[in-house]
DNA sequence: CTTATATATGAATATGTGTTCATATATTGC
DNA sequence: GCAATATATGAACACATATTCATATATAAG
């Protein structure tokens, strides 16, 4: 749908520009798809562990402090997203981060949090 | 909670030293909500078009597609999360980005979208 | 084959969240 | 004051999602 600015300086052409340039639905999706996954705390506890060590199910579930099942449907979706991956050794998973990004968004997004009057 | 690591080769000491330098509770909180916030494609959407120029509500509103209402639930979340900033022209009000790390965050989310076979 | 252990998974539930609808607020011009 | 316009907001609803509980799967040891 070509839109038509409400607003009085901005020239049509340009409006068109700007909304034929952006990312496709399916990149849209995929991007926020992307960020969700970052969006939960217990997610977010266990990317962090897992920036430092790698890790056991069972040990996950202690330094967490979550059931053993939480953190196993949660290990799930970081697998799906190519977040974590694993490795057996008898009956124990040892999980650990399979994404170079992951380090970078977390640095960033601590910037934002910690700027400002120690908001 | 002191956690008994269960697996063989990890010293109970360095166990504990990665739980304790892990972010406080608040801290995890508001990085996961700060995440969150691109967890959603209409936001995502406004964000980026927001990256390209100011735009007014109803512009966001024709440019994305969506009621009026909708642009304005989204568009007060991005402000409580100090992302946007806006300027009033009369009844027009513009919105834009207030944020030097947004563009960032995209630009290593998409890094990750993109990387692998076409994914 | 049976038992024990580690992990995964499906169903149920409770809670969170995005959109819509109706309406309120704010500004401008008359 | 009133009407018109742009935006904001509260309630309702539909849908997504995180956790728990019970149970299934997989591996190892005997």
């Amino acid at each position: 749908m070509t839109t038509k600015c409400h607003c009085k300086d901005i020239p049509a052409q340009e409006l068109q520009n700007i909304q034929a340039a952006l990312p496709g639905g399916q990149d849209i999706d995929r991007l926020s798809d992307f960020f969700k996954v970052f969006g939960d705390s217990t997610r977010l506890r266990i990317l962090y562990f897992l920036s430092r060590h790698e890790f056991c199910v069972a040990d996950l579930s202690a330094l967490t402090e979550m059931q053993q099942s939480a953190i196993s449907h949660q290990l799930k979706i970081l697998r799906l997203h190519r977040l974590v991956k694993y490795r057996r050794e008898g009956t124990t998973i040892y999980y650990s981060l399979d994404d170079q990004h992951v380090q970078k968004v977390f640095a960033i997004a601590l910037e934002h949090i910690t700027e400002g009057t120690g908001k």
